[in-house]
Order: structure tokens, then sequence, then C-alpha cells
DNA sequence: TTGTAGGCGTTATCAC
DNA sequence: GTGATAACGCCTACAA
């Protein structure tokens, strides 16, 4: 007589206790399972009659389904993989808001990586994505290692360059030119009259997109006929580096200080804000200021700070929409890349009056 | 006569192309496809001769094993999910970078939801977090709604909760008690023999932990015998919060306006500072300011922020440390729920300084 | 150290 | 509108 209940071909099961399958709610509903997924990708395909059970027989015993087994079997994981700079940032940190905002109601899961301004390590990250299957990816930067790109031509999913905004790249653009946003800068300054204009980049040489809108602002200068003016900050503390900058005003003849300094970001500015009185700098007669980043804090500072605030919200929440759109549109891909424009908004206040003596 | 090639029984292949699997680089390498898995998650049970083999293969065809296909095959994904609060704020992008960068090295994914300071959505997001088989959970909260605390129960996982610190829970706990951070911050002040303490609280109700601080000041101040003061922010920018603050500070008679206040956090307190001058209040002599947060702008003010520094990255650091350290020890959990206390510094500057008049 | 068999939970495909 | 079946890519269990 045979082994009952066991035939040897029959290996043990490796599900997990408690953990509950679509067939388990197919088989309580007395239907088979290809219905249960359906009632959850294509509801209107189930009757009503169905329908209404399966939604109080999954609420009863409270079935989630498997993110992981869907993916495996669509082929696609439900997942937008992207690739931070500085994920501690409050720049991403925004960027990072408006995708998720974006996605939440999607179903698609982001997942994050931060490669630290190193084209090396968003290579790693995007490897690593790979594994994902990812539905998308967004990047924060367009110049990638050759490795890099080639997985990226090789994924056939959409793929979004976020932050920046450039010409002629293979993938889709949201964000804005950060040498224009330099550009934009200077000019408020040369409009004034100005003719000695400084830049001052952080301490961190990392931060490739100060360095795009250092160069739009040289472009500008020189485009009036004047020398473009950069100095590299020298304290990696924000604020202590905007201190130092502006106690170095007095240093030199009246007649070669800069007249306006252009900030690359708004803590360096506040920075020099805050330690202008101490220095005996009277702004913005002495030496008019402009920051970058749209901080909170630039208008409650005395003078008020000018700044050039970017849409890091609306950047992050058109990335994401970008996505969907391209998802949505599959498999019929849109033949060019799209580009969003995401302008920054130039808020002027007392700090960036010019005052030629 | 049947047709040719095409077995009856014999689906298409749904494979993408350019798909390579474990078993292109098997073939490749004359082994079979469970040596390549080794090959990945057990290298040392590998032949030094395969492993070369495997790793030459790998590198050329560009293999990355998928995630999603290992995450179902071992019933665990390879994930730790993490429900934050409110994702665009420093605090949680701090938390956010401590974590990732203590999981990057493990191969473990992070998936971040952002539960806005709702009970409801942080629910909706374990729901959702239930879908990809986590291997751990970490939440910054620890009042759950019955249903997560349901689910959370159910799921046999590490569970941190992370940010807060709290006595008598079944998780783990990693953070601080943020009722002891507000007596703290109240004692500073008595300790120098201020009577007259307020507290203030932001404008939103919606972070509760700002409001435990606020218990713990209230407690500190009835342990010597003096009233609590907390008063509620009347703007919802924080700057302009603390502005209107010390705006009205000189409304009623001398001897019953603060000597100290307690912002529950920098940036009201900065809001604060920045304004005095033009209210002609003058700090620290009229009043005694002391913020929360260890704002990085918070010692550039003048007159300096004295504030209340979390480790907000070593929090984060910690709860994947935590979760790692599970993860490692699996499948003998600890027995109970560990702690750790990552404690906040106090930074005492010249705002705080109490003068009696 | 290496291999064989089959299952993980879902979905694509085809059939009714 | 519903169902049977196999396939997604890998890993656990067991065997050699």
């Amino acid at each position: 007589m045979k082994t009952m209940n066991q035939p040897s071909s029959r290996r043990a099961s490796r599900r997990k206790a408690g953990t509950r399958t679509i067939r388990d709610v197919a088989a309580l509903a007395g239907v088979s399972s290809i219905t249960v997924s359906r009632y959850f990708n294509s509801p209107e395909k189930v009757s009503e009659a169905v329908r209404e059970r399966l939604r109080e027989i999954i609420e009863r015993i409270g079935y989630v389904p498997s993110q992981v087994a869907g993916g495996l079997a669509s082929g696609r994981g439900r997942v937008v993989c992207a690739v931070m700079q500085n994920i501690a940032s409050a720049t991403f940190a925004d960027l990072v808001k408006g995708m998720t905002d974006e996605l939440q109601a999607s179903g698609l899961q982001l997942l994050l990586a931060n490669a630290r301004y190193s084209r090396s390590l968003e290579e790693d990250a995007i490897r690593a994505f790979v594994g994902w299957h990812p539905s998308a990816l967004i990047l924060t930067r367009d110049d990638h290692t050759p490795a890099a790109e080639a997985m990226l031509g090789a994924l056939n999913i959409p793929i979004v360059e976020a932050w920046g905004f450039v010409d002629g790249r293979p993938f889709h653009q949201v964000g804005f030119p950060h040498a224009e946003a330099g550009t934009e800068l200077a000019r408020h300054f040369l409009e004034q009259g100005a003719k000695r204009v400084r830049f001052v980049l952080p301490f961190a040489e990392e931060d490739f997109r100060a360095t795009q809108r250092a160069e739009g602002y040289a472009r500008a200068m020189a485009a009036a006929g004047l020398a473009p003016d950069v100095r590299r900050a020298d304290a990696s503390d924000d604020y202590e580096a905007g201190a130092r900058e502006i106690a170095a005003l007095k240093a030199g003849p009246r007649d070669t200080r800069p007249q306006a300094i252009i900030f690359t970001n708004d803590y360096m500015a506040a920075g020099a804000i805050l330690h202008a009185a101490d220095c005996g700098v009277r702004l913005p007669a002495d030496c008019a200021i402009a920051g970058f980043g749209g901080a909170g804090i630039a208008a409650s500072l005395k003078p008020a700070l000018t700044t050039l605030r970017p849409g890091r919200y609306e950047i992050g929440q058109q990335a994401a929409r970008t996505v969907l759109r391209l998802l949505a549109a599959s498999p019929e891909p849109e033949p060019v890349a799209s580009r969003t424009l995401v302008p920054c908004e130039l808020l002027v206040r007392e700090s960036s009056k010019v005052v030629l003596s």
C-alpha cells in the first residue's frame, strides 16, 4: 500500500505561514484566480456581482497583492527609480516630494539612490536599479558614464533627466538651464549699471550645477564687455563662507571692490548678510547681494535677500508626470524626447539694489 | 498533418528581448543555474575556478540579477520600507540619508512613503508596503491605527520606531524622548533664574512631536512651581510666526512679559531674532531665546541662537543598523525590543542668556 | 562542490 | 465575462 496523502513527486510548500495569495481569495469567492487578478488590474472586466463579493473578501482577510510576484509575471516592476545627487539637501528633498506626491495615486513605488555627485556612483545605482525592472528612470544629471549610458539605452523604458535642461539629449528633460540662471542674475546687476560683479562658488567643487551657473554669469559679463570675477569659497560651511567673503570685501582699494556679489546658494548669501554689520559693511549700499535657491529665510533677512527660486517641487512633479504620460502612451513611444521647462522665479528684494558711488 | 514546430502544449516565451537570465550566464559558463545563484548569494560555496569564469562572463554580458525574481523565490523582498511624516523636511531628509548610507552596502533597497503626519496615511503606506514583502519596516511614530498595528504584528519582521523613544512598545526604538527635550530647554532657562518662560508651538498642529516637547516643558515649569505658558504661532510661515511673536513681546506690562522664549523649531527662532531690531527689542537682554533642531544658520544669527540639536542623521543610521543586526541574527529574534537612545546636544550660544531685570 | 526538481504569487495567452 | 495553463527568473530542498 502506497503512502497516503503524500505523492513522492510532491515537495513541501515553501509558503510563509500567514501569507495569503490570490488563490485564497479566489477559493473563498468561488472564482478562479485570474478573476481576482482582473479585479485589481482591470476591474471593468469583472461583473459587478463578483466585484462586490471580492471586495468584501479582500477587505475581510486583509489580502494585499504581491508587488513582487506581479512584477515578475508582468515583466515590469511597479517601480520608478530615481538617482539623486545629494539626498539630504533641501533641493533634492523637494524633488523627491514632488515625485512621490505625483506617483502615489498611480501605485508606482519610488526607489531612491544617492549618487553624491559622483558619476561612478550614479552608474552603480543605475546598475542596481536594473535588477528591479523599473517602469521608468529619473536621473538628475546628463553626463553619465559610457557604461551608464549603455545601460540606459538598453533599458527601453522612459528615462527623464530632471533638474537641468539640456539640448540634444536622447532623454526627456524637465528643469531649467542652469547657465541661464547665472546669466539672469548677472543681468539683474548689469542692468542696474554695475560693472564689477562677482560670482561666488561653494567650497565643494562637486556641485557641477553651481559651475554651470557661474559659466552663464561669465558669458553675460563677457557679453557686456566686462571681466568675470568668479571666486571659490574658502570655507566648507556655507554661512561661514559667506561671512568671510563679506569680511574680505574692504580689503582692496575702493574702486576695485565688487559692486555686487552673486552667491551660488542662499546660505552663503545669508552668511554674508548676517555678518556684514560686524565688518562695518552696509548692505546693499556698500555691495549688492543676490543668492540662488529661494530659501525660506531669504525674505526675513535684513536686508531681505534677492534670490532666484527654482521650482524644485514642480520639477519633481513634472518629472513624475512625464513618466506617467509615457507609460500611459506606450507602446507608442513619443518620437522625440520631450522638454519641459520649469522656469525659475527672480524674487527681487532690497539686498540687490545697486548703489553706484 | 499536424502543424510543425509548434507542439500544442508549448506557449510562447514572454521573455523581454534583451533580458538575460541566470540561465544564460550558466549556459555560457557550462554550469547549472544554481551555481550562478550561489555565486551571488554565497560565493564561498563556489570553487575559485568557476567563480573566476562567472565573474568574467557576468561582466562581459552585463548581467544583473533580478531582485524581483529573487524576492519572490526567497519569500523576502530585498527591501526595507520606511514611512516618513514629512518627506521634504530637513529632519526627514537627514533620517533618510542616514538610512540609505547604512543600507547601501547590504544590498537592501529603501522604499519610502510620506504619511504627512496622518495616522491613516501611515496605515495606507504600511498596507502598500506589505505587498513588497519587506525584510524590515521603519516607522517614525508610535501611535498607529489599530489596523496598522494588526498588520505590524502579523508581518513578523523587524520593526523599528525611529525618531521618538517610548517605553513599553513591542517594537525597537531609536531616537530620543521629545518630552525630555522640552524639559531640557525649560531647565536651561529655569536654572538661570527665569520665572516667566514661554513655549511657542508652530501654527500647524500636525507635528505631534512639537506637542510632546511642549508637554515636557510644561512639566518642568510645573515642577518648579511656575505656570506654563504655551502659545501657538499665528502664522503658517515659521519665520513670520517668529517675527510676530517678538513683535508682540512689548504689548503687555513689563513684569508679565516672558523673560525667555523657547521656539519649537529654529526657523521660528530665527524669524524672531531677525525681526527683533525692527521692533526695538534687544536680544537677549529683553528676552532670551532658544530653538530646537540645530539648524545650520543658528550659529550665524546675531545673537547666535541656542538650540537643541537632535542627531537626525545618526538616528537614521542607527535605525538601519538595528534592522541589519536583526536580520543577521534571525531566525533567533531578540527577546525584547531594543532601545537605542540618540541624545540631543544642547548648543548654548548668546541668544539664551537670561538677563533678570 | 555541484546538480535536479519544483515552487514562489501573479499575469499573458488562448479557449470557451 | 470567465477560466485553464504555462511562464516570469530565481531559490529552497534534497540528492549526488
